[in-house]
DNA sequence: ACGGTTATAGCAAGCGCTTTCTACAAGCTA
DNA sequence: TAGCTTGTAGAAAGCGCTTGCTATAACCGT
């Protein structure tokens, strides 16, 4: 059968209760006690049995990172840093080590809750959630609840890159700025001249995909105002009234960004830019644009969001907002393990840089 | 406090066994009791304490799905599907559920054992390895000592994408044709009249790696054979006696392709082709061809491995080998579930498609 | 109407660990 | 030397669940 603690303690002529110390290390014990020990757990292959000691303790060394879509490197990204940061640091031995797994619930709201479940089941030490919440209010209900009873249990809770959560069961959030990533995007369209910008929206359900549009239409407003004020239209016209009629919603995907440009560019054939709700999405907005014969940026100007890796090797390489994912997911792993204090508030806002690359450019003149 | 399974019990007027039984659906319950049962779930909210359960029945419902890198799409990919097909028909109430979970080992030897020690300490009831496997001596030993330990313990073991393990601990091996899929791309390059043609590895100690770098030597010296008995030299030159040359191994990123490239064309400006060890290797050889002013497949054909989804998106579109990434990760999930038969002695072999695309074309005449 | 089935449900013994409380030596102080 | 504190280790009581075995009705054929 498998060996036990008893069959350690035997072995060591020591009681279960030593070994057990000596395994969790929070107790003194006797160096002489401490080495026959461990010779012992070596000798027989010893490994703990771990439901028992979770349910002894009333405590579980699992952590959860959910994140929606493990095939999308802005997920995978924030979620390998965060288990780097949540395994390393862990003492040798059998003390530290904490299982930080991930866990793809694919963007669908009764995964994210199914796993939340799994999850207290096991008694998590610890969980973040990565990416953008759904706006659906009985998610929001059931999620508050679930949340609150993990927090009850005593599991910390971290949030990265979604926005804060009302209730207090959040150890810490950190939210991107998702509203300035999409106003300056916009301005520095703007400041090339363009005035006509396509937008291709990701699931209107989601805070991320509504934060960015909403940084994007407020940076158009306001130049639409100053159009005003310095007396008509801009370099290329004036800012359209409508732009509702300029956005297309769809998926994270390539196909998304390929289909939602087609139809955009046949609403309003005199666009000359499309902004992406991520660089997946935008490199499908450039592959739709060349296939109706139009050149980037000459034609028509192409951005993205997150700053994927490949974004740079794009050809032309891609306007982007960088998000800090990595640093975001350090970080993010660090706040659940208690290994750093959580900001003032609980919140921390992470910035969002413009990459100004190649795929972008004035407009031809009209 | 927390709710236990003896308060729901209480509270339906039935024993703690009797609950456990509803819960599990494994013995035969009246169906009004049942309905007591489960009301009193409801009305309690009880979750099932994991642990207590796991050490009672001695097995858990956690599935571990080892990653080397769960940033890069090639892994998220299978992961996910993996997760998927895992997660899927679980049957609704809280019977079927399993845990499944993504650890990422980052590529560390070390790291991938602790991740399986952790997951043994869990009572794992299975766990699925994808990607290439590290060739060192003493962590196959080691890995063949562990996971003999784990399927004593009763956990189903699952490879994906990665070669036969002896030992029988194995239920099933997925292998990618590696070596197949690097034979044909260099078949295609060579039938494009290429003869001086670069190779950018992956890390040298990698299975994978090797794989594809033997299926790649072999069609060359299959050509080498070929020009000889054809009375000379090919199209273009004849194939380099010192393939060692045009070698170069680095990391599965973007920069190893970039540097490996740069030093490639270094080594040999006369060459016509690069062949890289992924497709983010070969965006970043991509990129370091266009800096060296050359075109893009006029001066320097590229081509990659996996077909990403990002590769079909290249300027030009990458010539690539495809693998079935989501179709091996859903069966091995089912595999890992039981859902599904081994194959015949265990394994089976996974095709790789070439994706011939604008990437690679003949090279210009001498 | 009665022994024998069959369908349900309860009893109680663990599963292997953690941890409180207690016990025992030593090493001090006074 | 008596009486403490301090350092170290053991005894034993659970943690909350599963499951083999047992008990009780209800039901059957004859």
């Amino acid at each position: 059968m498998t060996v036990t603690l008893a069959d350690v303690a035997a072995r060591a002529r020591v009681s279960p209760a030593t070994v057990s110390r000596v395994l969790n290390g929070n107790y003194p014990v006797a160096a002489s006690t401490r080495e026959r020990v461990l010779r012992a757990v070596d000798d027989l292959d010893y490994v703990l049995n771990g439901p028992a000691s979770s349910l002894a303790a009333a405590t579980s060394d699992l952590v959860g990172i959910l994140v929606n879509d493990i095939a999308d490197p802005f997920f995978g990204i924030m979620a390998g840093a965060a288990q780097t940061a949540i395994g390393e640091g862990a003492s040798g031995r059998a003390g530290g080590e904490k299982l930080a797994v991930v866990c793809n619930t694919g963007g669908s709201p009764e995964r994210e809750l199914t796993y939340l479940t799994l999850l207290q089941r096991q008694r998590a030490a610890a969980v973040v959630l990565t990416g953008g919440a759904l706006e659906d209010p009985d998610h929001i209900t059931a999620m508050t609840a679930k949340l609150g009873k993990l927090a009850d249990a005593g599991t910390t809770i971290v949030l990265c890159g979604r926005p804060p959560v009302p209730g207090g069961a959040v150890t810490a959030t950190l939210a991107f700025d998702n509203r300035g990533g999409g106003r300056r995007l916009a301005e520095h369209l703007i400041s090339l001249g363009h005035r006509r910008i396509g937008y291709v929206a990701g699931p209107g359900e989601r805070t991320t995909t509504r934060h960015r549009l909403e940084g994007h239409r407020a940076a158009l407003e306001a130049a639409r105002a100053a159009d005003a004020a310095g007396g008509g239209a801009g370099a290329a016209g004036s800012v359209p009234e409508d732009q509702e009629r300029l956005t297309v919603h769809g998926l994270y995907d390539r196909r998304s960004g390929y289909d939602a440009t087609l139809e955009l560019l046949r609403r309003d054939p005199d666009l000359t830019a499309i902004v992406a709700a991520n660089d997946t999405v935008a490199l499908g907005a450039c592959a739709a644009v060349r296939d109706l014969g139009l050149r980037i940026p000459e034609d028509v100007s192409v951005a993205g969001f997150d700053d994927l890796p490949f974004s740079v090797d794009a050809v032309p390489a891609l306007t982007t907002v960088r998000l800090p994912l990595y640093e975001a997911g350090v970080r993010a792993g660090r706040l659940a393990m208690g290994k750093e204090a959580p900001p003032p508030g609980g919140i921390a806002t992470i910035g969002a840089e413009l990459m100004a690359r190649a795929s972008t450019a004035p407009p031809r003149k009209g």
